[in-house]
Order: structure tokens, then C-alpha cells, then sequence
RNA sequence: GGGCCCGUAGCUCAAUUGGUUAGAGCGCCGGCCUGUCACGCCGGAGGUUGCGGGUUCGAGCCCCGUCGGGCUCGCCA
């Protein structure tokens, strides 16, 4: 039986009782088949729905005979008329639960073997597995709806910068590696042997030399690429919303960030966000949260409590101010109904982190009178340091109050890590909540201690502070000190949602001579500079404006909008933990004759 | 490179902590069944316990190594 697959009238979502007496052709996957010796119905499943189909052997026992060999996968066509099911059948779980399809003619277009793991909504199936046979797994719903989702962003973003007068431009793929930054992917010149082009890590520069060229308003859904370590929110290649304006302020690209966000929000998930999105500084972020990324469903901040420690007998902490180091607390609500092998388990895992151990103490009520138990409890002796401690921190009777003693910068990874992760096991984030914020006044440069030389926080194209500028001493040989150049904070900002940085982006450097001295302090020569950046800085001495704008990761929204644990789950071919895809087998070996093209060859390591 | 978790049937898991022939659910195959929708009932097939070595009378279980998967620290301007 040939049924005209082409003209099929609408998807297995579609038909409702409304539809009844019509004639159809549907097509599809077979969900599962339910063969009563009579009676088959089979679920058909296409992209829009399940609509469930009868072949019934009295009326149509032709079609019927086909629909005893269906296997579930098996890829059908069927044309029938649409019936109601009558007050004691229907479906009430199903939107289509109302009807069903009366099949005259079925055809199979497509035999399935039995697939490596069953097409649920619920699969429990190892992520290897599913993304071996990927094109299996996007077939089940959920795949579908996170891929729907992501197109419904990208959609909505695009719409919207297109309605504010952005043009999307393309820029290169084969580009020229940079020095700083992540690891690049290189592709090899076969018609210059021994050099080598780079995926870019991101357009950064190409948007920039944009502005210069007068297309004041861009934006891109760029693929960028970073050879690093993977993560479950980083992949090798990922996609950026990338954004960038001239003669703006940050006020600008945020407001523009704010708005296109609250329309995606509106659009994927039917929230409406409370505009404009609050601000935290970078430095007050640090102190409360610990991290530049602060998650603000749940407010459990991180508390100063150095000078109590340093009236405890306590060495640790004793120690780690001695050595101009602090102690901070972070206080678990409640906390103080977790087991010891909870607790043990967290001290174990944040060794594992770094960490010497994991002070703390619970907060208890006995016989009337607030004391500390276990652990480091008889360091805090005397119902005074108890009770200094306690308005310390803001700890109350039944509560667990953690430590973490010794640098600033490691004590902040360390409760940050706490905070997180406690909250997570003792549930204390709300469902369904989304906590935006803008984290602002990031300082222009970090310090590396193993270098012992300076770096970007974001990338050196970032402009300081107009107020901070003098701490460049532009125009002067030497280099302004450590210290100072420490204290420049940058035009720059990270937009995050519940603890995931979303993007960052800045105000660039528009003049040659700031750019040039941003580089040297960088380390950077000028003879590197002209050789890597040249283009660059030539572009800005030839009239370049005032700009700036932003990079949102995509994925990562993609992932968060839909309830995804990874950004795997929202890539329709994402890569493991390893940079492998399963499916594929890339990256994989070539032949000698390519290698030879490129003037390559392979050291093998043993 | 470091830390933690995991690897038993196609899939998800179990195996009384070293003891008989490694089990279950789902899936698969065959049969029966005319209103099911995770259809039901009956029967059946399916295993190099990731791999290699060691300890032992005996190893899925203990030890060493190795491969693979996941999370994470470093790394990711």
C-alpha cells in the first residue's frame, strides 16, 4: 500500500475532537504497538505529538495485517479518517487523547532494529550510550522540547536586536591564534606549510574592528572555540550572543541585555522579570559570596568573623591571621540536624578542593543556655566569645556555622564551594526561581602568583574606569607599581542567572595610546603587540569610537531556560568530558597522504 | 595533572559482604488475546561481571595495574 507520505495533512500533535471526520495522512515513528489478536493502535509519534492510530481487521484487514509487524522505530504513513473515541476511551493524559485515526492504509517507509535503548521520556541510559546514537536519543521528547527551546532563544534574540537596528555579520572561522587567552584550536596551511590558522575563541576583535568601520550596532550568534578541560557547562566548541555598539556607556549594552533577556524570559518560559536587574559590586560580591557568580536564590551570606577567632585558643585560625589571612563562616539554617557523616563527607570532599579540613560547630540550646557542639566547640570558651561569635555571624539555636580559615582568596573558593553545595544537598534553593544580576567594577587586572606578573581579568581590549585612569601614568617609561594598578577597576560586567555567568562583556579601549600601554603592562612588547595586535591598533589610530558590548553564552541560557543539568543536553551533538564525540569517533586519525599536503607529521609519545 | 563517584544481560539495577548453575524489571523473540494507551496472559532467548595480573581450595566481591564514563579543582583573558 503506497500512501503520498508528501502530502501529509498535518503533524501527530495537531488533531482534536474538532477534527473528527476528517481524512488525514500522518506520518511518523511508532511509539509502541498494541496488538490485541484484533485490534492494533500504535502511538505515532512525529515532532508535534502522538496521536494514536486503530487498524481494525473487519474493516481494513489489509492495513491491519501490516500493523501486526510493526516494531516500535518502524517509519510509517498511514491515511484514515479521524474519530472520536467515545466517552470511555479517551486519553485524558494526551492532547490528541480525544481522538484517534481510523487507519485504510498504512505504508512502512522505514524498518527499525531494536534501538540500543528505549525512546522514554524518563531514560536513565549512560551518556555514552546517547550520544553514540544521538540521532536515537533526540527522538525522545524531552531532547526535543530542549532543542525547541533553544531555537525559540535564538529566535526571540534575533528579533529583537534586528528591531533595534543590529545587523548581524558574519566574521572569520580561519583566524590568527593570540597569545592570551585559552588553548586555540589550530588548523594547519596547506599552502603555507609550518603556519597555521585558529578557530577563534570568540569574534573580540573582529566586532571591534566592526565599530571602527562604522556598523555601530552588531550582533552575531557566533561559534567560538577553547581548548581547554571540559566542564558540565563547557564544551570545546559553544555559541555565543555576541553584541557589540559604539558611542554607548555600559548603561547602554545593559539596558539592551535587560531588555532582550526579559523578552526571551517572556517568550521561553513565561516569566516576567522585575526590570532592571540588580547590580553588585565585584568586590562586595566577593565578600558575601565568595565568587564573581554569586547564586542569589538563597541568602545565605558568607560572614567576617576574624576578630572572634582571634580571641579562640584555636591554632588554625590563630595561624592563618598571623599570616594576614581572615576567617569566615558561612551559617547553614537548620544545619544543625545534619548527621556526622554528612559533615565528615563535606570535610573529606572539601579537601579535596584544597582545603586543610572543615572547622565548624553547631548551635544548640541546653538546659536554656546557647552552646557550640562538636568539633572546634571548646576553642570558643565562655558564654561571651559564644555569644560574639553568634552576632557575628547571625547563627541561631539549631543552626550549623562552617569555617574556612587562611588567605582571602582561598577562603572564598572554599565557602563559596560550601555555600553552594550545602544548599544544594539540604534543598534550600527554590524551584523555579530566577535570580538575575549584573556583577559590576571588576578590577582591569588580576595577579598571578606564580608568575608573579599581572593579567586581564576579562581581555586586554577592556577600558579602565574613566576615574582610574591616572593610575596608568600614561606617557611615563616606567610602569605604575603592583599595587596600583590593582586598585584600576574596568568598564566591565558579567550578567549571571542563578549562579551561572551568562556573559560578560565591557566598554573597550578606543584610544591607540591607553591600548598600547594596556599591553605593555600586560607584558606584552611592542614588537608582540605589532606582530599579534598591529591590525588592531592601527584600526584604532584611524578614528575609532567609543564602544563596547557583550558576549551571553548561549548555551548556557539554552540550559538553564530548560531545566538541563549540562550544556550536553541542549547541543544536538555535544562532545564528552573528553572533547570525543561517541558518535563520529572525532577527532580520529587521517590518512599520511593529508598529513604529508600539510607538511605535517606525528611525534608519537610512548 | 590532582580529588571524588561509577563500570554485572540491549537498558536500568540486584547478588545475604569470599561460597552451589550470577538474578529482577524493562526491552527483544514466539504464541494467545477486538478498546488498549507503560495493554494483558503464557513461553523463550540473552552474560568474557570493562580489560590484564595477583591473593585464595574458591573472586562479580579482596589487592595491583590498566581502559572507559561522570562530577570537580587546576585550567577556561
Amino acid at each position: 500500500m503506497a500512501v503520498p507520505y508528501e502530502e501529509r495533512t498535518c503533524d501527530c500533535g495537531a488533531l482534536r475532537a474538532a477534527d473528527v471526520g476528517k481524512s488525514v495522512v500522518l506520518c511518523g515513528w511508532v511509539s509502541v504497538a498494541r496488538d490485541h489478536g484484533g485490534m492494533v493502535f500504535v502511538d505515532l509519534r512525529d515532532r508535534g505529538g502522538i496521536t494514536q492510530v486503530k487498524f481494525n481487521p473487519d474493516t481494513d484487514p489489509k492495513a491491519h495485517e501490516v500493523a501486526r509487524s510493526l516494531r516500535s522505530e518502524d517509519v510509517i504513513a498511514v491515511r484514515g479518517e479521524v474519530a472520536p473515541r467515545g466517552p470511555k476511551n479517551v486519553n485524558p493524559k494526551m492532547p490528541t487523547g480525544e481522538i484517534e485515526v481510523n487507519v485504510r492504509e498504512i505504508d512502512v517507509l522505514g524498518r527499525a532494529e531494536t534501538p540500543p535503548f528505549e525512546i522514554v521520556d524518563d531514560l536513565q541510559t549512560n551518556e555514552d550510550t546517547r550520544l553514540q546514537y544521538r540521532y536515537l536519543d533526540l527522538r525522545r521528547a524531552p531532547m526535543q522540547r530542549a532543542i525547541i527551546t533553544r531555537h525559540r532563544i535564538t529566535k526571540t534574540i534575533r528579533d529583537y536586536f534586528d528591531r533595534h537596528g543590529f545587523l548581524d555579520i558574519e566574521t572569520p572561522m580561519l583566524t590568527k591564534s593570540t597569545p592570551e587567552g585559552a588553548r586555540d584550536y589550530l588548523v594547519p596551511s596547506r599552502l603555507q606549510h609550518g603556519r597555521f590558522f585558529a578557530l577563534p575563541q570568540s569574534p573580540q576583535i573582529f566586532k571591534q574592528l566592526l565599530m571602527i568601520s562604522g556598523f555601530d550596532r552588531y550582533m552575531q550568534i557566533a561559534r567560538c572555540f577553547r581548548d581547554e578541560d571540559l566542564r558540565a557547562d563547557r564544551q570545546p566548541e559553544f555559541t555565543q550572543i555576541d553584541v557589540e555598539m559604539a558611542f554607548v556607556q555600559r548603561e547602554n549594552v545593559m539596558h539592551h541585555v535587560e531588555q532582550c533577556m526579559a523578552d526571551v524570559m517572556r517568550t521561553v518560559v513565561g516569566v516576567d522579570i522585575p526590570l532592571p536587574i540588580p547590580r553588585i559590586a565585584y568586590d562586595d560580591a566577593m565578600r558575601d559570596y565568595g565568587i564573581d557568580r554569586p547564586d542569589l536564590r538563597y541568602d545565605i551570606k558568607i560572614r567576617d568573623v576574624s576578630a572572634v577567632a582571634a580571641r579562640t585558643e584555636f591554632n588554625i585560625f590563630r595561624e592563618a591571621l598571623a599570616a594576614g589571612g581572615c576567617v569566615r563562616c558561612i551559617v547553614v539554617p537548620k544545619g544543625g540536624e545534619m548527621t556526622r557523616k554528612e559533615t565528615d563527607g563535606l570535610t573529606e570532599e572539601i579537601k579535596g578542593i584544597g582545603a586543610g579540613g572543615l572547622p565548624l560547630v553547631k548551635v544548640a540550646n541546653e538546659g536554656g543556655k546557647t552552646v557550640l557542639l562538636t568539633g572546634i566547640a571548646k576553642f570558643f570558651a565562655g558564654d561571651a566569645i559564644i555569644g560574639d561569635l553568634l552576632s557575628a555571624c547571625g547563627a541561631a539555636v539549631g543552626d550549623l556555622i562552617l569555617f574556612a580559615a587562611g588567605a582571602a582568596d582561598d577562603v572564598c573558593k572554599h565557602l563559596a564551594w560550601l555555600r553552594e553545595t550545602v544548599a544544594r544537598r539540604r534543598n534550600l534553593i527554590p524551584a523555579n526561581r530566577y535570580a538575575w544580576c549584573w556583577v559590576v567594577d571588576f578590577p582591569l587586572f588580576g595577579w598571578d602568583e606564580e608568575t608573579k606578573s599581572v593579567f586581564s581579568m576579562h581581555h586586554p581590549f577592556t577600558s579602565p574606569k574613566d576615574e582610574d585612569l591616572p593610575l596608568l601614568q600614561l606617557g611615563r617609561e616606567e610602569l605604575p607599581s603592583r599595587d596600583e594598578l590593582l586598585r584600576v577597576r574596568a568598564k566591565a560586567y558579567d550578567i549571571v542567572l542563578n549562579g551561572t555567568e551568562l556573559g560578560g562583556g565591557s566598554i573597550r579601549i578606543h584610544r591607540a595610546d591607553v591600548q598600547s600601554r594596556v599591553f605593555s603592562i600586560l607584558g606584552i612588547t611592542p614588537e608582540q603587540a605589532k606582530v599579534k595586535f598591529g591590525f588592531l591598533l592601527q584600526a584604532l589610530s584611524y578614528g575609532a569610537p567609543p564602544h563596547g558590548g557583550i558576549a551571553l553564552g548561549l548555551d548556557r541560557t539554552a540550559m538553564l531556560l530548560s531545566g538541563a543539568s549540562s550544556i550536553r543536553d541542549v547541543l544536538a551533538f555535544p562532545k564528552n568530558a573528553r572533547a570525543v564525540c561517541p558518535m563520529t569517533e572525532a577527532p580520529s586519525d587521517v590518512s599520511d597522504a593529508q598529513l604529508r599536503e600539510l607538511g605535517l607529521s606525528i611525534i608519537r609519545q610512548k
